[in-house]
DNA sequence: GCCAAACCGTTCGCTGCCGTACAAATTGCC
DNA sequence: GGCAATTTGTACGGCAGCGAACGGTTTGGC
Protein backbone atom coordinates (compact mmCIF):
# COMPACT_ATOMS: atom_id res chain seq x y z
CA UNK A 1 0.00 0.00 0.00
CA UNK A 2 1.79 3.46 -1.41
CA UNK A 3 -0.68 5.52 0.65
CA UNK A 4 -3.64 5.50 2.25
CA UNK A 5 -5.05 9.17 0.18
CA UNK A 6 -4.41 6.80 -3.11
CA UNK A 7 -7.58 4.79 -4.73
CA UNK A 8 -6.97 3.69 -7.38
CA UNK A 9 -6.10 -0.32 -7.35
CA UNK A 10 -3.50 0.00 -9.84
CA UNK A 11 -1.36 2.54 -8.29
CA UNK A 12 -1.95 1.19 -5.25
CA UNK A 13 -0.92 -2.81 -5.87
CA UNK A 14 3.13 -1.15 -6.51
CA UNK A 15 5.46 -0.78 -4.17
CA UNK A 16 6.29 2.51 -3.08
CA UNK A 17 9.35 2.60 -4.81
CA UNK A 18 7.23 1.17 -8.20
CA UNK A 19 5.36 3.96 -7.54
CA UNK A 20 8.02 6.77 -7.41
CA UNK A 21 8.81 5.83 -10.65
CA UNK A 22 5.74 8.46 -11.63
CA UNK A 23 7.40 11.17 -9.71
CA UNK A 24 5.38 14.57 -10.20
CA UNK A 25 4.45 13.83 -13.53
CA UNK A 26 1.01 12.22 -12.07
CA UNK A 27 -1.33 14.62 -11.28
CA UNK A 28 -4.95 14.94 -10.15
CA UNK A 29 -7.50 16.19 -12.25
CA UNK A 30 -11.53 16.31 -11.81
CA UNK A 31 -13.63 13.77 -13.55
CA UNK A 32 -17.11 15.53 -14.80
CA UNK A 33 -20.03 13.95 -15.75
CA UNK A 34 -20.35 13.36 -19.32
CA UNK A 35 -17.09 14.39 -19.84
CA UNK A 36 -15.12 12.80 -23.28
CA UNK A 37 -11.83 11.52 -21.99
CA UNK A 38 -11.36 10.48 -25.38
CA UNK A 39 -12.96 10.58 -29.19
CA UNK A 40 -12.77 7.77 -31.55
CA UNK A 41 -9.17 8.55 -33.43
CA UNK A 42 -8.37 10.71 -30.83
CA UNK A 43 -4.42 11.12 -29.50
CA UNK A 44 -3.65 8.76 -26.71
CA UNK A 45 -2.13 12.06 -24.62
CA UNK A 46 -3.13 11.07 -21.33
CA UNK A 47 -3.76 7.97 -19.36
CA UNK A 48 -5.92 8.07 -16.51
CA UNK A 49 -6.12 6.68 -13.14
CA UNK A 50 -9.48 6.74 -12.05
CA UNK A 51 -9.87 7.52 -7.97
CA UNK A 52 -13.68 7.91 -7.98
CA UNK A 53 -16.57 8.22 -10.50
CA UNK A 54 -17.08 5.85 -13.22
CA UNK A 55 -16.17 6.01 -16.84
CA UNK A 56 -18.25 4.07 -19.65
CA UNK A 57 -16.07 2.83 -22.94
CA UNK A 58 -18.23 3.11 -25.67
CA UNK A 59 -17.88 1.82 -29.31
CA UNK A 60 -19.54 4.10 -32.11
CA UNK A 61 -21.19 3.61 -34.88
CA UNK A 62 -21.04 5.68 -38.36
CA UNK A 63 -25.05 5.78 -37.79
CA UNK A 64 -24.68 7.55 -34.63
CA UNK A 65 -25.45 4.15 -32.63
CA UNK A 66 -23.75 3.33 -29.88
CA UNK A 67 -23.06 0.50 -27.31
CA UNK A 68 -20.98 0.37 -24.23
CA UNK A 69 -18.06 -2.10 -24.41
CA UNK A 70 -16.19 -1.56 -21.08
CA UNK A 71 -16.84 0.02 -17.79
CA UNK A 72 -13.53 1.18 -15.39
CA UNK A 73 -13.38 2.75 -12.08
CA UNK A 74 -11.29 3.12 -9.09
CA UNK A 75 -10.31 -0.59 -10.35
CA UNK A 76 -8.36 0.83 -13.31
CA UNK A 77 -7.39 2.75 -15.81
CA UNK A 78 -8.14 4.73 -18.65
CA UNK A 79 -5.82 4.46 -21.71
CA UNK A 80 -4.17 1.30 -21.11
CA UNK A 81 -4.09 0.66 -25.16
CA UNK A 82 -0.90 3.03 -24.90
CA UNK A 83 0.65 0.24 -23.04
CA UNK A 84 0.08 -1.92 -25.87
CA UNK A 85 1.40 0.41 -28.56
CA UNK A 86 -1.42 2.08 -29.52
CA UNK A 87 -1.26 6.03 -30.49
CA UNK A 88 -5.00 6.55 -30.53
CA UNK A 89 -8.24 5.64 -29.25
CA UNK A 90 -10.33 3.20 -30.87
CA UNK A 91 -13.42 3.97 -28.82
CA UNK A 92 -15.37 6.70 -27.44
CA UNK A 93 -14.75 7.27 -23.30
CA UNK A 94 -16.75 9.14 -21.17
CA UNK A 95 -17.22 9.93 -17.68
CA UNK A 96 -20.80 8.04 -16.39
CA UNK A 97 -20.44 9.41 -12.65
CA UNK A 98 -18.50 12.37 -11.72
CA UNK A 99 -14.99 12.04 -9.44
CA UNK A 100 -11.58 12.53 -10.24
CA UNK A 101 -8.55 10.60 -11.27
CA UNK A 102 -4.84 10.74 -11.09
CA UNK A 103 -3.43 11.77 -14.97
CA UNK A 104 -0.15 11.02 -16.48
CA UNK A 105 1.19 11.47 -19.96
CA UNK A 106 1.04 8.50 -21.97
CA UNK A 107 4.96 8.96 -23.29
CA UNK A 108 5.81 9.05 -19.14
CA UNK A 109 3.43 5.94 -18.52
CA UNK A 110 4.98 4.02 -21.13
CA UNK A 111 8.59 4.33 -19.89
CA UNK A 112 7.92 3.41 -16.53
CA UNK A 113 6.02 0.59 -17.42
CA UNK A 114 8.80 -0.23 -20.22
CA UNK A 115 11.49 -0.51 -17.87
CA UNK A 116 9.72 -1.68 -15.00
CA UNK A 117 8.73 -5.52 -14.63
CA UNK A 118 6.51 -5.55 -11.62
CA UNK A 119 4.82 -2.05 -13.60
CA UNK A 120 4.00 -4.31 -16.24
CA UNK A 121 2.52 -7.02 -14.09
CA UNK A 122 0.02 -5.08 -12.79
CA UNK A 123 -0.84 -3.12 -15.58
CA UNK A 124 -1.36 -6.36 -18.09
CA UNK A 125 -3.32 -7.82 -15.29
CA UNK A 126 -6.11 -5.15 -15.66
CA UNK A 127 -5.63 -5.40 -19.71
CA UNK A 128 -6.32 -9.39 -18.96
CA UNK A 129 -9.33 -8.12 -17.20
CA UNK A 130 -10.91 -5.48 -19.42
CA UNK A 131 -10.05 -7.79 -22.17
CA UNK A 132 -12.37 -10.45 -20.64
CA UNK A 133 -15.06 -7.96 -19.58
CA UNK A 134 -15.32 -7.06 -23.14
CA UNK A 135 -15.44 -10.24 -24.58
CA UNK A 136 -18.36 -10.79 -22.01
CA UNK A 137 -20.15 -7.82 -22.53
CA UNK A 138 -20.20 -9.17 -26.29
CA UNK A 139 -22.29 -12.08 -25.97
CA UNK A 140 -23.91 -10.42 -23.42
CA UNK A 141 -25.35 -7.40 -25.70
CA UNK A 142 -25.98 -10.81 -28.13
CA UNK A 143 -27.90 -12.68 -25.85
CA UNK A 144 -29.49 -11.19 -22.42
CA UNK A 145 -32.68 -9.38 -22.41
CA UNK A 146 -32.76 -5.70 -21.71
CA UNK A 147 -33.72 -5.75 -18.50
CA UNK A 148 -31.37 -8.33 -17.49
CA UNK A 149 -28.59 -5.84 -18.92
CA UNK A 150 -30.34 -3.01 -17.05
CA UNK A 151 -29.75 -4.70 -13.91
CA UNK A 152 -25.87 -5.99 -14.00
CA UNK A 153 -25.07 -2.29 -15.11
CA UNK A 154 -26.43 -1.25 -12.08
CA UNK A 155 -24.44 -3.67 -10.16
CA UNK A 156 -21.16 -3.11 -11.92
CA UNK A 157 -21.80 0.60 -11.43
CA UNK A 158 -22.38 -0.13 -7.80
CA UNK A 159 -19.50 -1.91 -7.13
CA UNK A 160 -17.12 0.32 -8.62
CA UNK A 161 -18.26 3.72 -6.97
CA UNK A 162 -19.22 1.55 -3.84
CA UNK A 163 -22.59 3.33 -3.45
CA UNK A 164 -25.62 2.18 -3.43
CA UNK A 165 -26.93 5.92 -5.36
CA UNK A 166 -26.13 6.55 -8.82
CA UNK A 167 -26.64 9.78 -10.19
CA UNK A 168 -27.87 9.23 -14.14
CA UNK A 169 -30.23 9.71 -16.22
CA UNK A 170 -32.28 6.89 -18.17
CA UNK A 171 -31.28 8.55 -21.32
CA UNK A 172 -27.95 8.07 -19.99
CA UNK A 173 -28.16 4.58 -19.19
CA UNK A 174 -30.18 3.87 -22.36
CA UNK A 175 -26.72 4.64 -24.30
CA UNK A 176 -24.91 2.83 -22.35
CA UNK A 177 -27.09 -0.69 -22.77
CA UNK A 178 -27.76 0.47 -26.04
CA UNK A 179 -31.23 0.52 -26.27
CA UNK A 180 -34.32 3.37 -26.60
CA UNK A 181 -34.88 5.42 -23.83
CA UNK A 182 -38.06 4.22 -23.43
CA UNK A 183 -37.05 0.56 -23.16
CA UNK A 184 -35.05 1.40 -20.00
CA UNK A 185 -37.98 3.34 -19.19
CA UNK A 186 -39.88 0.49 -19.25
CA UNK A 187 -37.51 -2.08 -17.81
CA UNK A 188 -36.85 0.32 -14.71
CA UNK A 189 -40.50 0.94 -14.46
CA UNK A 190 -40.68 -2.58 -13.88
CA UNK A 191 -37.81 -3.00 -11.45
CA UNK A 192 -39.11 0.00 -9.40
CA UNK A 193 -42.81 -1.83 -9.23
CA UNK A 194 -41.32 -4.64 -7.48
CA UNK A 195 -39.25 -2.95 -5.30
CA UNK A 196 -35.76 -3.72 -6.23
CA UNK A 197 -34.65 0.09 -7.28
CA UNK A 198 -36.09 3.05 -7.02
CA UNK A 199 -35.95 5.47 -9.63
CA UNK A 200 -36.15 9.51 -9.05
CA UNK A 201 -35.31 11.95 -11.49
CA UNK A 202 -31.68 11.25 -12.88
CA UNK A 203 -30.85 9.36 -9.41
CA UNK A 204 -31.65 5.60 -9.19
CA UNK A 205 -31.14 3.94 -5.98
CA UNK A 206 -30.60 0.26 -5.37
CA UNK A 207 -32.58 -1.12 -2.75
CA UNK A 208 -32.56 -4.82 -3.06
CA UNK A 209 -28.99 -5.86 -4.19
CA UNK A 210 -30.06 -9.60 -3.86
CA UNK A 211 -33.15 -9.69 -5.92
CA UNK A 212 -31.16 -7.56 -8.34
CA UNK A 213 -28.42 -10.10 -8.54
CA UNK A 214 -31.47 -12.39 -9.62
CA UNK A 215 -32.54 -10.15 -12.10
CA UNK A 216 -28.92 -9.84 -13.37
CA UNK A 217 -27.57 -11.86 -16.17
CA UNK A 218 -24.74 -14.41 -14.93
CA UNK A 219 -22.44 -11.94 -16.84
CA UNK A 220 -22.52 -10.01 -13.21
CA UNK A 221 -20.92 -12.42 -11.33
CA UNK A 222 -17.98 -12.99 -13.29
CA UNK A 223 -17.15 -9.47 -13.70
CA UNK A 224 -17.77 -9.29 -9.84
CA UNK A 225 -15.02 -11.93 -9.32
CA UNK A 226 -12.87 -9.92 -11.45
CA UNK A 227 -13.40 -6.78 -10.03
CA UNK A 228 -13.60 -8.26 -6.23
CA UNK A 229 -9.90 -9.39 -6.96
CA UNK A 230 -8.75 -6.30 -7.17
CA UNK A 231 -11.15 -3.83 -5.20
CA UNK B 1 11.81 -11.90 -42.14
CA UNK B 2 12.40 -15.10 -40.17
CA UNK B 3 11.94 -17.68 -42.61
CA UNK B 4 9.81 -18.13 -45.81
CA UNK B 5 8.26 -21.13 -43.98
CA UNK B 6 6.93 -19.19 -40.99
CA UNK B 7 3.74 -17.93 -41.41
CA UNK B 8 2.29 -16.42 -38.50
CA UNK B 9 3.16 -12.71 -38.79
CA UNK B 10 3.67 -12.25 -35.07
CA UNK B 11 6.47 -14.73 -34.76
CA UNK B 12 7.48 -13.64 -38.63
CA UNK B 13 7.73 -9.80 -37.75
CA UNK B 14 10.42 -10.81 -34.71
CA UNK B 15 14.00 -10.69 -35.68
CA UNK B 16 15.98 -13.73 -36.28
CA UNK B 17 17.78 -13.01 -32.92
CA UNK B 18 14.56 -12.54 -31.11
CA UNK B 19 13.11 -16.10 -32.87
CA UNK B 20 15.68 -18.17 -31.96
CA UNK B 21 14.74 -17.03 -28.11
CA UNK B 22 11.68 -19.84 -28.14
CA UNK B 23 14.19 -22.53 -29.98
CA UNK B 24 13.39 -25.84 -30.13
CA UNK B 25 10.29 -25.40 -27.46
CA UNK B 26 8.16 -24.06 -30.63
CA UNK B 27 6.59 -27.31 -32.51
CA UNK B 28 4.17 -27.96 -35.07
CA UNK B 29 1.10 -29.14 -34.24
CA UNK B 30 -2.24 -29.72 -36.27
CA UNK B 31 -5.66 -27.70 -36.13
CA UNK B 32 -8.65 -29.88 -36.68
CA UNK B 33 -11.83 -28.34 -37.63
CA UNK B 34 -14.12 -28.09 -34.30
CA UNK B 35 -11.13 -28.97 -32.47
CA UNK B 36 -11.22 -27.48 -28.97
CA UNK B 37 -8.30 -25.48 -28.11
CA UNK B 38 -9.53 -24.04 -24.54
CA UNK B 39 -12.47 -24.30 -23.12
CA UNK B 40 -13.52 -22.42 -19.89
CA UNK B 41 -11.40 -22.42 -16.92
CA UNK B 42 -8.64 -24.76 -18.62
CA UNK B 43 -5.60 -24.08 -17.50
CA UNK B 44 -3.67 -22.12 -19.73
CA UNK B 45 -0.98 -24.71 -21.19
CA UNK B 46 -0.06 -23.57 -24.59
CA UNK B 47 0.47 -20.83 -26.75
CA UNK B 48 -0.64 -21.32 -30.24
CA UNK B 49 0.72 -19.28 -33.35
CA UNK B 50 -1.45 -19.84 -36.18
CA UNK B 51 0.26 -20.80 -39.39
CA UNK B 52 -2.62 -21.80 -41.23
CA UNK B 53 -6.62 -21.73 -40.26
CA UNK B 54 -8.52 -20.23 -38.23
CA UNK B 55 -9.77 -20.07 -34.53
CA UNK B 56 -12.83 -18.57 -33.15
CA UNK B 57 -12.97 -17.32 -29.34
CA UNK B 58 -16.32 -17.86 -27.91
CA UNK B 59 -18.04 -16.96 -24.74
CA UNK B 60 -20.80 -19.13 -23.81
CA UNK B 61 -23.00 -18.59 -21.20
CA UNK B 62 -24.49 -21.30 -18.86
CA UNK B 63 -27.98 -21.72 -20.93
CA UNK B 64 -25.31 -23.53 -23.85
CA UNK B 65 -25.84 -19.82 -25.63
CA UNK B 66 -23.07 -18.71 -27.57
CA UNK B 67 -21.38 -15.72 -29.34
CA UNK B 68 -18.23 -15.58 -30.84
CA UNK B 69 -16.28 -12.76 -29.17
CA UNK B 70 -12.92 -12.71 -31.28
CA UNK B 71 -11.71 -14.57 -34.31
CA UNK B 72 -7.44 -15.39 -34.89
CA UNK B 73 -5.72 -16.62 -37.51
CA UNK B 74 -2.25 -16.55 -39.02
CA UNK B 75 -1.64 -12.95 -38.06
CA UNK B 76 -2.29 -14.13 -34.29
CA UNK B 77 -2.09 -15.88 -31.85
CA UNK B 78 -3.98 -18.17 -29.29
CA UNK B 79 -3.31 -18.15 -25.37
CA UNK B 80 -2.02 -13.97 -25.11
CA UNK B 81 -4.36 -14.08 -21.69
CA UNK B 82 -0.85 -15.68 -20.24
CA UNK B 83 1.26 -12.94 -21.29
CA UNK B 84 -1.05 -10.77 -19.27
CA UNK B 85 -0.66 -12.63 -16.43
CA UNK B 86 -3.85 -15.15 -16.96
CA UNK B 87 -3.62 -18.76 -15.87
CA UNK B 88 -7.10 -20.18 -17.18
CA UNK B 89 -9.08 -19.58 -20.17
CA UNK B 90 -11.70 -16.94 -19.24
CA UNK B 91 -13.20 -18.03 -23.24
CA UNK B 92 -13.55 -21.42 -25.40
CA UNK B 93 -11.23 -21.30 -28.44
CA UNK B 94 -12.58 -23.45 -31.55
CA UNK B 95 -11.04 -24.54 -34.54
CA UNK B 96 -13.14 -23.13 -37.23
CA UNK B 97 -10.91 -23.84 -40.33
CA UNK B 98 -8.35 -26.52 -40.26
CA UNK B 99 -5.05 -25.69 -40.47
CA UNK B 100 -1.62 -25.85 -38.51
CA UNK B 101 0.19 -23.93 -35.47
CA UNK B 102 3.32 -23.47 -33.93
CA UNK B 103 2.38 -24.55 -30.21
CA UNK B 104 5.01 -23.69 -27.08
CA UNK B 105 4.86 -24.19 -23.78
CA UNK B 106 2.84 -21.29 -22.09
CA UNK B 107 5.63 -20.63 -19.51
CA UNK B 108 8.74 -21.25 -22.34
CA UNK B 109 6.80 -18.20 -24.00
CA UNK B 110 5.73 -16.24 -20.80
CA UNK B 111 9.76 -16.32 -20.16
CA UNK B 112 10.94 -15.39 -23.70
CA UNK B 113 8.14 -12.72 -23.54
CA UNK B 114 8.95 -11.06 -20.17
CA UNK B 115 12.87 -11.19 -20.66
CA UNK B 116 12.67 -9.11 -24.46
CA UNK B 117 11.22 -5.98 -24.73
CA UNK B 118 11.32 -6.26 -28.39
CA UNK B 119 8.74 -10.00 -28.24
CA UNK B 120 6.62 -7.96 -25.84
CA UNK B 121 6.05 -4.84 -28.59
CA UNK B 122 5.09 -7.45 -31.23
CA UNK B 123 2.85 -9.28 -28.88
CA UNK B 124 1.13 -6.51 -27.13
CA UNK B 125 0.17 -4.72 -30.31
CA UNK B 126 -1.61 -7.82 -30.98
CA UNK B 127 -3.37 -7.71 -27.84
CA UNK B 128 -4.56 -4.56 -28.50
CA UNK B 129 -5.74 -5.95 -31.84
CA UNK B 130 -7.63 -8.28 -29.84
CA UNK B 131 -9.15 -5.86 -27.37
CA UNK B 132 -10.39 -3.68 -29.90
CA UNK B 133 -11.52 -6.19 -32.59
CA UNK B 134 -13.98 -7.74 -29.11
CA UNK B 135 -14.66 -4.59 -28.04
CA UNK B 136 -16.54 -3.51 -31.98
CA UNK B 137 -18.06 -7.31 -32.44
CA UNK B 138 -19.63 -6.20 -28.46
CA UNK B 139 -21.25 -3.36 -30.17
CA UNK B 140 -21.93 -5.29 -33.55
CA UNK B 141 -23.78 -7.75 -31.98
CA UNK B 142 -26.13 -5.10 -30.40
CA UNK B 143 -26.49 -2.52 -33.17
CA UNK B 144 -26.19 -4.89 -36.60
CA UNK B 145 -28.62 -7.27 -38.66
CA UNK B 146 -27.79 -11.35 -38.88
CA UNK B 147 -27.07 -10.40 -42.57
CA UNK B 148 -24.59 -7.69 -41.97
CA UNK B 149 -22.92 -9.96 -39.90
CA UNK B 150 -23.23 -13.02 -42.01
CA UNK B 151 -21.62 -10.62 -44.21
CA UNK B 152 -18.46 -9.48 -41.92
CA UNK B 153 -18.09 -13.18 -40.74
CA UNK B 154 -17.33 -13.98 -44.56
CA UNK B 155 -15.16 -11.54 -45.03
CA UNK B 156 -12.94 -11.53 -42.00
CA UNK B 157 -12.39 -15.24 -42.17
CA UNK B 158 -11.45 -15.07 -46.03
CA UNK B 159 -8.78 -12.37 -45.04
CA UNK B 160 -7.39 -14.57 -42.51
CA UNK B 161 -7.33 -18.04 -44.53
CA UNK B 162 -6.76 -15.88 -47.43
CA UNK B 163 -9.19 -18.32 -49.54
CA UNK B 164 -12.29 -16.90 -50.62
CA UNK B 165 -13.74 -20.87 -50.10
CA UNK B 166 -14.70 -21.52 -46.71
CA UNK B 167 -15.41 -24.99 -46.28
CA UNK B 168 -18.20 -24.58 -43.30
CA UNK B 169 -21.57 -25.74 -42.35
CA UNK B 170 -24.55 -23.01 -41.37
CA UNK B 171 -24.46 -24.50 -37.94
CA UNK B 172 -21.19 -23.44 -37.20
CA UNK B 173 -21.84 -19.83 -38.45
CA UNK B 174 -24.73 -19.45 -36.83
CA UNK B 175 -22.93 -20.65 -33.54
CA UNK B 176 -20.48 -17.54 -34.31
CA UNK B 177 -23.05 -15.54 -34.98
CA UNK B 178 -25.21 -16.32 -32.35
CA UNK B 179 -28.06 -16.78 -33.93
CA UNK B 180 -30.29 -19.67 -34.75
CA UNK B 181 -29.15 -22.03 -37.84
CA UNK B 182 -32.38 -21.30 -39.76
CA UNK B 183 -31.53 -17.25 -39.73
CA UNK B 184 -28.19 -17.93 -41.27
CA UNK B 185 -30.09 -20.26 -43.71
CA UNK B 186 -32.16 -17.40 -44.73
CA UNK B 187 -29.23 -14.63 -44.83
CA UNK B 188 -26.98 -16.95 -46.68
CA UNK B 189 -30.27 -17.75 -49.14
CA UNK B 190 -30.69 -13.75 -49.76
CA UNK B 191 -27.01 -13.57 -50.74
CA UNK B 192 -26.75 -16.50 -52.41
CA UNK B 193 -29.60 -15.07 -54.66
CA UNK B 194 -28.34 -11.84 -55.35
CA UNK B 195 -25.84 -14.07 -56.54
CA UNK B 196 -22.87 -12.61 -53.73
CA UNK B 197 -22.07 -16.23 -52.72
CA UNK B 198 -22.47 -20.06 -53.44
CA UNK B 199 -23.43 -22.10 -50.24
CA UNK B 200 -22.78 -26.06 -50.74
CA UNK B 201 -23.72 -28.40 -47.75
CA UNK B 202 -20.44 -27.30 -45.72
CA UNK B 203 -18.96 -24.92 -47.96
CA UNK B 204 -19.26 -21.36 -48.94
CA UNK B 205 -17.95 -19.35 -51.81
CA UNK B 206 -17.70 -15.63 -52.13
CA UNK B 207 -18.08 -14.75 -55.27
CA UNK B 208 -18.47 -10.65 -55.45
CA UNK B 209 -16.36 -9.59 -52.81
CA UNK B 210 -17.35 -5.64 -53.61
CA UNK B 211 -20.89 -6.80 -53.22
CA UNK B 212 -20.21 -8.52 -49.70
CA UNK B 213 -18.16 -5.65 -48.30
CA UNK B 214 -21.40 -3.27 -49.44
CA UNK B 215 -23.70 -5.74 -47.41
CA UNK B 216 -21.50 -6.06 -44.20
CA UNK B 217 -21.60 -3.33 -41.50
CA UNK B 218 -18.84 -1.05 -40.77
CA UNK B 219 -17.09 -3.32 -38.79
CA UNK B 220 -15.54 -5.20 -41.34
CA UNK B 221 -13.89 -2.14 -42.54
CA UNK B 222 -12.11 -1.79 -39.47
CA UNK B 223 -11.44 -5.30 -38.80
CA UNK B 224 -9.21 -5.26 -42.22
CA UNK B 225 -7.34 -2.44 -41.29
CA UNK B 226 -5.82 -4.28 -38.34
CA UNK B 227 -5.35 -7.50 -40.42
CA UNK B 228 -3.70 -5.70 -43.27
CA UNK B 229 -1.24 -3.85 -41.13
CA UNK B 230 -0.22 -7.14 -39.80
CA UNK B 231 -0.81 -9.68 -42.51
C1' DG C 1 -27.60 -49.32 -54.37
C1' DC C 2 -29.59 -48.54 -49.94
C1' DC C 3 -30.00 -46.48 -45.66
C1' DA C 4 -28.93 -43.40 -42.02
C1' DA C 5 -27.01 -39.29 -40.94
C1' DA C 6 -25.90 -34.74 -41.83
C1' DC C 7 -27.12 -30.56 -43.86
C1' DC C 8 -30.09 -27.11 -45.83
C1' DG C 9 -34.58 -24.50 -47.09
C1' DT C 10 -38.77 -22.93 -45.49
C1' DT C 11 -42.74 -22.01 -42.70
C1' DC C 12 -45.60 -20.35 -38.51
C1' DG C 13 -46.85 -18.07 -34.45
C1' DC C 14 -44.62 -15.44 -30.91
C1' DT C 15 -41.92 -11.91 -28.49
C1' DG C 16 -38.59 -8.34 -27.48
C1' DC C 17 -37.34 -4.29 -29.05
C1' DC C 18 -37.59 -0.39 -32.34
C1' DG C 19 -39.17 4.20 -33.89
C1' DT C 20 -42.12 7.57 -32.82
C1' DA C 21 -45.03 10.23 -30.44
C1' DC C 22 -47.31 12.58 -26.67
C1' DA C 23 -48.41 13.79 -22.03
C1' DA C 24 -47.21 14.14 -17.23
C1' DA C 25 -44.03 15.24 -13.70
C1' DT C 26 -40.02 17.48 -11.83
C1' DT C 27 -36.52 20.91 -11.74
C1' DG C 28 -33.97 25.26 -12.58
C1' DC C 29 -34.21 30.00 -13.61
C1' DC C 30 -35.89 34.68 -13.73
C1' DG D 1 -44.53 32.01 -8.54
C1' DG D 2 -44.45 31.11 -13.27
C1' DC D 3 -42.27 29.48 -17.30
C1' DA D 4 -39.15 26.67 -19.96
C1' DA D 5 -36.35 22.82 -20.12
C1' DT D 6 -35.34 18.35 -18.70
C1' DT D 7 -36.72 13.91 -17.33
C1' DT D 8 -39.90 10.16 -17.11
C1' DG D 9 -44.25 7.15 -18.11
C1' DT D 10 -46.83 5.10 -21.56
C1' DA D 11 -48.80 3.78 -25.79
C1' DC D 12 -48.94 1.84 -30.71
C1' DG D 13 -47.78 -0.19 -35.06
C1' DG D 14 -43.99 -2.61 -37.11
C1' DC D 15 -40.22 -5.78 -37.63
C1' DA D 16 -36.16 -8.75 -36.79
C1' DG D 17 -35.21 -12.78 -34.89
C1' DC D 18 -36.74 -16.77 -31.87
C1' DG D 19 -38.20 -21.59 -31.09
C1' DA D 20 -39.90 -25.33 -33.13
C1' DA D 21 -41.07 -28.11 -36.63
C1' DC D 22 -41.10 -30.54 -41.19
C1' DG D 23 -39.53 -31.99 -45.62
C1' DG D 24 -36.04 -32.18 -49.18
C1' DT D 25 -31.37 -32.96 -50.52
C1' DT D 26 -26.70 -34.45 -50.29
C1' DT D 27 -23.27 -37.41 -48.34
C1' DG D 28 -20.93 -41.34 -46.43
C1' DG D 29 -20.93 -46.16 -44.86
C1' DC D 30 -22.14 -50.80 -45.69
Amino acid sequence: MVSPRIHNRLLSALSPEDFALFGDDLRPVPLDQGQVLYAVGDPLKWIYFIEHGLASVMTTMEDGGASEVGMVGPEGMIGASVLLGGTVSAQHIVVQLPGKALRIGARECKAVFDANADVRRVMLRFVEDILNLSAQTAACNRLHLVEQRCARWLLMASDRVQSHVLALTQEFLAAMIGVRRSGVSEAAGELQRSGVIRYRRGEITILDYAALQAIACECYALDRERVERLL
